[in-house]
DNA sequence: AAACAATGTTGTCACTGTCCACTTAGGATC
DNA sequence: GATCCTAAGTGGACAGTGACAACATTGTTT
């Protein structure tokens, strides 16, 4: 547990950390395993011990960033509603993007999706299975009854990753959506799963 | 005119069309400009006279893409109907993507996007402001009359952005949605563009 | 105490983006 | 038509990167 005094120290979850921290600030392509090692005080291929291949480290970022992702948007679903519940958990996706600009932009990296781990896809089957479920619920409640159910789906999933990446990419907002807030957010959310009496 | 026989050929336009090639096929880590000079059989800092860097490479593409892309959504409008209009637009823009996977991902590149060209920002805010003309006219015909137009803009954004995304990246499928068609994007899109009565 | 596996180090390799000085070709200018 | 000039291509260099291999150090296990 010594800090940085002897050979050792608990890299891995350090490496996670200050990956997470250039992220944010420098910006993907300035994410570099040597930098990593450089900046935390070891050696250029120390990092190499724990992640073989720098794709497993964003592997890795991944697996951490769905398991956070899916555990608050759970979390959050807690009306007794079932259409409120959908709304609930896509808010929740959309405000831990907004929170987690850079383990959002790991996870939706196409390459990093592409060999993504069978945790993680365990992890985004079961989340996807459930609002499958929700939505069902939602339909024998009278809500878009003789939809199509997956097509149901697919547009939950559009509206909510799109808008994930709208609100937290700000280049997106000037040639398109003007001041993006919360309230904007939720009210186009509601378009679709809003109950026309309640706000 | 030459092929490449002599010294000269019309480069740049042969290393955007060579980048599309690789970027289908070997996805986007793989792309460099010295591989692409060795492909063309140039020097290897041949490229960099016409791109002082690899972003203006993708920059290019950017800008290409972009106005390829505006141009076929604006074309794909011709229902006398405003909602119509709109339903064609985010279906071709869609369809685009599926078509021009390459294109589509260099266009949605956060990077690129930050440092997008004056040109391309232009076309893209024109663009907007064409769907945010038609939201309004439709909402004159009563489809929506009481909410606010920004949020049925970004509704739409979001949506048919995450839909290319999704429609685009395989890696979608399988935690995700199943079986992706046209059949099933175009009745998402009619869930929020669609006419009850009318398909 | 000795053997061992995990972790960290140094050195090296191929590759990349970028800069530089140099060459070449084709068009404009006198 | 000879000369200048500029756009375009060449080859050499440099630092930074991911990855590999051989070696060193540690804490744990036997």
């Amino acid at each position: 547990m010594q800090d940085e005094s002897y050979h050792h120290g608990n890299l891995r979850e350090e490496l996670l950390k200050k990956a997470v921290e250039v992220l944010n600030t420098d910006g993907f392509d300035a994410l570099s395993l040597r930098a990593l090692a450089r900046q935390i005080g070891v050696s250029h291929s120390a990092p190499l011990r724990h992640f073989p291949t720098k794709a497993h480290l964003l592997q890795a970022l991944a697996d951490e960033g769905g398991a956070r992702l899916v555990q608050k948007a759970r979390q959050a679903a807690t009306a007794t509603d079932a259409r409120d519940r959908l709304f609930e958990m896509s808010l929740a996706y959309i405000e831990w993007a907004q929170e987690n600009p850079a383990f959002h932009r790991v996870l939706r990296n196409p390459e990093v999706l592409r060999h993504r781990s069978d945790d993680l896809n365990d992890r985004l089957s079961e989340f996807a299975d459930l609002q499958r479920a929700e939505i069902r619920t939602a339909q024998a409640d009278g809500w878009h009854g003789n939809d199509d159910p997956e097509v149901l789906l697919l547009h939950l999933m559009s509206l909510t990753a799109g808008t994930a990446i709208i609100a937290t990419e700000p280049s997106y907002e000037s040639p398109g959506v003007r001041d993006m807030n919360h309230k904007t957010v939720a009210a186009s959310l509601r378009l679709f799963l809003g109950r026309s009496d309640n706000l």
